[in-house]
DNA sequence: GTCGTATCTGCGCATCTTCGCATATAGTTC
DNA sequence: GAACTATATGCGAAGATGCGCAGATACGAC
């Protein structure tokens, strides 16, 4: 996609509301704290529904319902072996992706909760 | 403070599901196609409520709600000169976060082509 | 086949979100 | 002061979301 250097770049707007809904909608998924638990446990590798269950400490039903979500939205694959089914992040990027964010929340932690000034987190 | 001085986590639990609770605040808030449009539309500088609002082409009470979220988690700033409020992006590390977040959006942007045709075959 | 475990799905209920309309507040101009 | 514009807020309805419970399905062990 090359970028012209006029004003006005004429592109199908119902292609941008799309694209704007599709960013959306990848957001809304982050955007939840089990999820973004799910996820960050997942970064070192995958694991079964079991595990992730028991980490969260959450209900079966609950993690599946999130794990559907993730999955919907590809941000995870699943891959059945046998009796469970393991979850992992399916492209780096996303990591890569969630590490940017990771500097913006923590340069804007004390905006929003200045309790856990004295937060932090291994590297 | 619960600490668990195990060597294994750092951080108390409490902090870690704060922090979590308060990225996914963050991701909820871009998780709106009007408020990424809105985020889009400030990338290249501030601009007053009315000015997005006619881009958008939406209600300015509805404008006005989702910029108190932009405000409420502190991802923009507001600047009241005479008559009218300027919004802006507060943080330019914002942009670089999105950016990265473009990559991993156009690097999927197969998945979102089922999006794409799904609205060509409403319109 | 039966039993036990892992995972998913359907349901009901409580809560949150989003929108438009109406109204309220702030600033400018006359 | 009145009249006008620009933002913000309260309200209510429609829809979405999240949770636990119960039931369903799939797989392995026996």
């Amino acid at each position: 996609m090359p970028k012209k250097p006029t004003g006005k770049e004429r592109v199908d707007p119902a292609s941008q509301r799309a694209l704007r809904k599709f960013k959306a909608e990848i957001f809304q998924v982050l955007g939840h704290p089990t999820r973004i638990h799910i996820i960050e446990c997942l970064r070192d590798g995958e694991l079964s529904v079991k595990d992730i269950q028991l980490r969260l400490g959450i209900e079966s039903s609950n993690a599946s319902q999130h794990l559907a979500l993730l999955r919907a939205s590809k941000l995870v694959t699943n891959r059945k072996a046998g009796n469970q089914v393991f979850y992992a992040i399916r492209d780096p990027l996303l990591i890569e992706a969630l590490d940017v964010m990771r500097r913006y929340f923590h340069a804007h932690l004390e905006d929003a909760m200045g309790l856990l000034r004295d937060l932090r987190e291994d590297a």
